[in-house]
DNA sequence: CATTAACCTGAACAAAAGCTCGGAAACACT
DNA sequence: AGTGTTTCCGAGCTTTTGTTCAGGTTAATG
């Protein structure tokens, strides 16, 4: 089993919040800058002094907002995760609510996930790769389990839409199969798989299916 | 566009091969330390004196055949990914061997994977959330690589096997599916999914599929 | 206006980590 | 045994980086 030590939730937070305007704007400055550094140049160049000049502020006003480095990242990701679940979930929502037409459905979610995906790209390729903490940051586990659960009762509501041995099963592995299919597209971009291809075939695949 | 410079091939290599068998014995050492840290401690853990200590070696001897950190893990990570490559491709040679009986097929070439992924569970998990230079070892691309040429070749000789649209595209996809279905289970063991269920449902899937 | 609280500054400290290098020991070969 | 090559050693150099702190500035408060 691997043994390194998980990080406490606390070190990942803010320590204080601004209370002025100004503070405001200097604690959304290192946030911003924290997850621009890291989408352009990697984990290992994301250091305080670089985030704090980045972002056009003192060291110091830097650790008065943040504990130290993992939470100024983790802030970032937490924000726009908490962006990328409420527009994912939303299309699923409106996805699983067009019944009558499951092909406009399915394309219409697949669309929305990857355009969240793709505007988020450059930051969410590093993280899931390079970021040791990254599913220590409980909005990261948020995604999934919401998807899962509007999934599950979509298909508890509609009760033709899987026909498996195991429902909940057979839902569970579709959707992470289908996010993980866009995921890898969107963000790794394979040399043989426009997104029109997969998009595609994938529909056809879970037409086939449901 | 993300920026970071890629590594450079010659950084993840060894920089001179052990000649006398003593020496050889201090190489694999070394290698195998550095998975061994990896594995169990984090990316971060990896020092290069920590390796050493951990190979039973000086740093001057580390140095003496690796370059850098890097190339320390990328070799140990290259060597165990040629091990995962020939299991897994084996299987799949075998399962599409098995044309007449899919079931079979298809089940044995998943408990293979998911076994060759859990021997190296604590390795590979590691490697694929925090390595930075990861994809940047030919060997980690090799795989996906081989697979699919298989896949690919399996369906145009039993032309029975995909009848999609676009029958490259979905075999393409059928098996970046699978295997991230299995990649995920095995390596990050969700709550509500045993490697039985999995694996029933994933043949079902397939079976419907093909 | 006076006082307190919030905010900001940046030089400097301490710890850590990658890597070098001069020299000794083990080995191969004649 | 002698000679050159390979291997090994580890103290220490250099650089980097996370973080602190003492003091100054700005804003709120009464």
């Amino acid at each position: 089993m691997s043994t390194h030590s998980r990080i406490q939730a606390a070190e990942l937070q803010a320590k204080k919040a601004p209370r002025q305007v100004r503070a405001k704007a200097t604690f959304d400055a290192i946030i911003e800058a924290g997850a621009q550094v890291l989408a352009a140049e990697g984990y290992a160049a994301v250091t305080t002094n670089r985030v704090a000049e980045v972002a056009g502020v003192s060291i110091g006003s830097l650790y008065e907002y943040f504990p130290n480095k993992q939470s100024i990242i983790a802030s970032g990701l937490a924000r726009v995760m908490r962006e990328v679940t409420a527009e994912v979930s939303a299309s699923l929502r409106e996805a699983v609510a067009l019944e009558g037409q499951p092909r406009a459905g399915i394309d219409y979610w697949m669309r929305a996930m990857a355009a969240a995906l793709e505007r988020r790209g450059d930051l969410l390729r590093v993280a899931l790769r390079e970021v040791p903490f990254l599913w220590d940051i409980p909005e990261m586990r948020d995604l999934s389990d919401t998807l899962q659960h509007i999934a599950q009762e979509g298909r508890r509501k509609s009760q033709r839409v899987v026909h498996f041995d195991d429902p909940e099963a057979s839902t569970y592995l579709l959707m992470t199969m289908v996010w993980s299919a866009i995921l890898q597209t969107v963000l790794y971009r394979p040399a043989h798989l426009s997104r029109e291809r997969l998009t595609q075939t994938l529909v056809e695949m879970l037409l086939k299916l449901l």
